[in-house]
DNA sequence: GCAAATTAATGATTTATTCAAG
DNA sequence: CTTGAATAAATCATTAATTTGC
């Protein structure tokens, strides 16, 4: 609970940076680049490795001209960085998520998207998150509260029963969670999501052809 | 442990949820979210829950007659199952990884995977996993390493020296995985892997239009 | 009433663990 | 035992609510 105040204080003091004009890099101490080439007994040598060490750790920003990123294809991002979302959004997730979902797959997430695009702008890294966080945080919720209540502090003998009760429920939700049940699950979480099924334009039936991936749970 | 077998069955019994009422509480905040929308204020009861709640959670095993969904598209999954790494693939991940590469972002994984394909087939994910676990596992074994050492059970006077040596190797590299530095990371590790792409294919240049991403550090 | 300061939520990432194929 | 794959836990970072001083 008010443990969240020290990062508070210390969140600032990252900021600054201001540090080094252009390059901005910073932290990570320049890389190590040791190239190991000498031996490379085998082709790969050939491979062209600086391309991709490159555009690596954090917005580059070449050029000394800090030219605001303003240049006009700011791309849609504005103002919106994360997203925000809307009551029919959180009513239909909730719904799911009461429903039993708690991990949906590629394909689920999909659907999912499509439908909840129709009231706000949403991608489906959002849709996966949310489920994440909202199974995560409604896990620690219960704990917290069964340990609140199995050894209530002070003295309350009525409760005790209720507190039996409650932790049955709480075995269930737990198995309900079912911590590794793996076995195909289909990370599969690839999107191109970009596109963030724009807004409210009503793009209705969208074939959906993006994705063949693991339609089956592999 | 032993304690999930009981409500798998309660499962079911959540579907109704017919109205829904998608109000839901949502603590906090109450206050205004007020959508532009407008439309809303109930659309979402025509949501299709059924649907998506469906084929969740794992392998239920629903009713008696449990219908084997091995209906047949079992997908390509045959007998591949994980990903199998070349000597190739191996040598320049392992190369990229020594340049400092840590935590790839999309567009980089997208390149990357690419080239690797050359040598055998591989997925987006492949390389996004390697990277993480190659860096966790690293990381495990300095630490493994420099516990052992520093206080090594037994006797090993010689061996001391060597310990401090290893000791600085490690602060190295331990910095360079720095956590959490953040800023701008890019998740977007939307893909649309299942293409895999193809084996050995010489698919040389691939315009990678593919990833319109967050190309900046949003 | 209103806007800056505070605080509670919660979206987004990264790290730690765990499972299981080979 | 090594390591690819996947999930859970821990964190960071931003936004919505609430509080506070005027």
């Amino acid at each position: 609970m008010g443990n969240m105040k020290v990062h508070q204080l210390a969140r600032g003091f990252w900021e600054h940076e201001p540090s080094l004009s252009l390059g901005c890099k910073r932290l990570r101490p320049l890389a190590p680049k040791l190239q190991q080439h000498t031996s490379s007994t085998d082709t790969v040598s050939s491979f062209d490795l600086k391309s991709f060490i490159r555009p690596e750790s954090g917005p580059r920003k070449l050029g000394p001209s800090d030219q605001k990123r303003d240049s006009s294809q700011v791309e849609t991002h504005p103002g919106g960085m994360r997203w925000n979302p809307t009551q029919e959004q959180i009513g239909i997730l909730e719904m799911l998520y009461r429903g039993g979902m708690r991990t949906p797959n590629a394909q689920q997430i999909e659907k999912i998207t499509a439908q909840l695009g129709k009231y706000g702008k949403i991608e489906g890294k959002n849709v996966f998150y949310w489920f994440q966080n909202h199974k995560a945080r409604e896990r620690q919720k219960m704990k917290r509260n069964s340990l609140g209540l199995t050894n209530c502090p002070r003295n309350s003998p009525p409760i005790s029963t209720i507190t039996l009760e409650t932790r049955m429920e709480i075995m269930e939700r737990s198995d309900e969670d079912s911590p590794y049940k793996r076995k195909c699950k289909s990370w599969s979480f690839q999107y191109l999501d970009e596109q963030s099924i724009s807004p409210c334009k009503e793009q209705e039936n969208r074939t959906l052809e993006l994705f063949p991936l693991h339609p089956e749970g592999r």
